[in-house]
DNA sequence: CAGTACGTTCAGAATACTCTAAACGCTCTG
DNA sequence: CAGAGCGTTTAGAGTATTCTGAACGTACTG
């Protein structure tokens, strides 16, 4: 491999290593891939990163999900072919919807539970107040989140003010 | 522990180990926190969540950097006190300087060195163009990424047109 | 100024994640 | 329709993360 392109490869990897959304590997092959004039294989890949082809597929399965990387398959043959996205905008609406808003909605349901389980203790009365004024502090950010993450995901500004109630 | 507050930390804990910022029990830790009408010590919080107070110690000074929970110790006593905070905007504008801003920076920062490498490839020509204009593109989404969260962290709407270019 | 009540650090155990190589199944080829 | 060339699945090895209990340092207390 290129020194220029090692040097990507592995800042790279270091990158989505820490960024809670890819591996490092999966960054190193976006990395690769995004630096090669035209696509590759499986085995191609493998080899540049001394992988195994097994670990390759299994991960560039995620990055073809996030639409980093797109998989085409050159008429009458039957082996695929990687090359990196570049509309980077889409990738974003994807984590966007797919990650953020889907963990912003685990919070809500969370509270929705919450709130669901306290009914069953209202014998005590101040417990049940205290416990749905305080959940509903959290709800109401939480639903400020999921509003602007989704209106961002459209192409609307997302805007901090509704978030500091 | 109460049926509810079980279900609250349960599905934050939940909740918090898919986020990519805080682990299971700094989610189950901070749960507790919020449902209690006063402040909790290391080690009732460890009685309540079954986990040894070293392991307490370790994860709660994570839970105090992002400004989820406040520690304080009261008058003359050596025994630290610890609450839930609820100025969730301020964690947020932790959470994007600190770790969403930085992570984009880890990337500008590896095509500052991959541009600072292709240049010893001189004698190449059209490769050193190659990587120079791929190159260019990550960093044009990247630093309107950067000057976007920023701004955001800042108090001002983060507007995607600026990511769509 | 010894004793006690903390919080923190650290080495090792427990657990979860990543990676490999072998086995499998599908599809094109002769 | 057998064989070769693929991608995928899976069991187990290798590696990293999380957790515990013991040891330690510090500060209040009698």
């Amino acid at each position: 491999m290129d020194r220029t392109t090692g040097i990507f490869v592995d800042g790279m990897g270091a990158a989505a290593a820490t960024s809670g959304i890819l591996n490092q590997l999966q960054g190193r092959i976006f990395a690769l891939l995004y630096l090669q004039p035209g696509p590759l294989s499986l085995d191609e890949i493998a080899t540049e990163l001394e992988q195994s082809k097994s670990n390759i597929s299994v991960n560039i399965r995620g990055l073809v999900d996030w639409h980093l990387v797109r998989r085409s398959r050159v008429g009458g043959s039957r082996r695929d072919q990687y090359e990196a996205a570049a509309d980077f905008w889409r990738v974003m609406q994807e984590i966007m919807e797919r990650r953020f808003r889907w963990n912003v909605r685990q919070v809500l349901a969370t509270i929705d539970e919450t709130e669901r389980a306290v009914e069953d203790e209202r014998g005590r009365r101040d417990w049940v107040q205290f416990v749905t004024t305080r959940v509903a502090g959290l709800r109401a950010f939480f639903a400020a989140m999921d509003a602007g993450f989704g209106a961002f995901a459209h192409g609307k500004p997302l805007d901090p003010a509704a978030l500091k109630h």
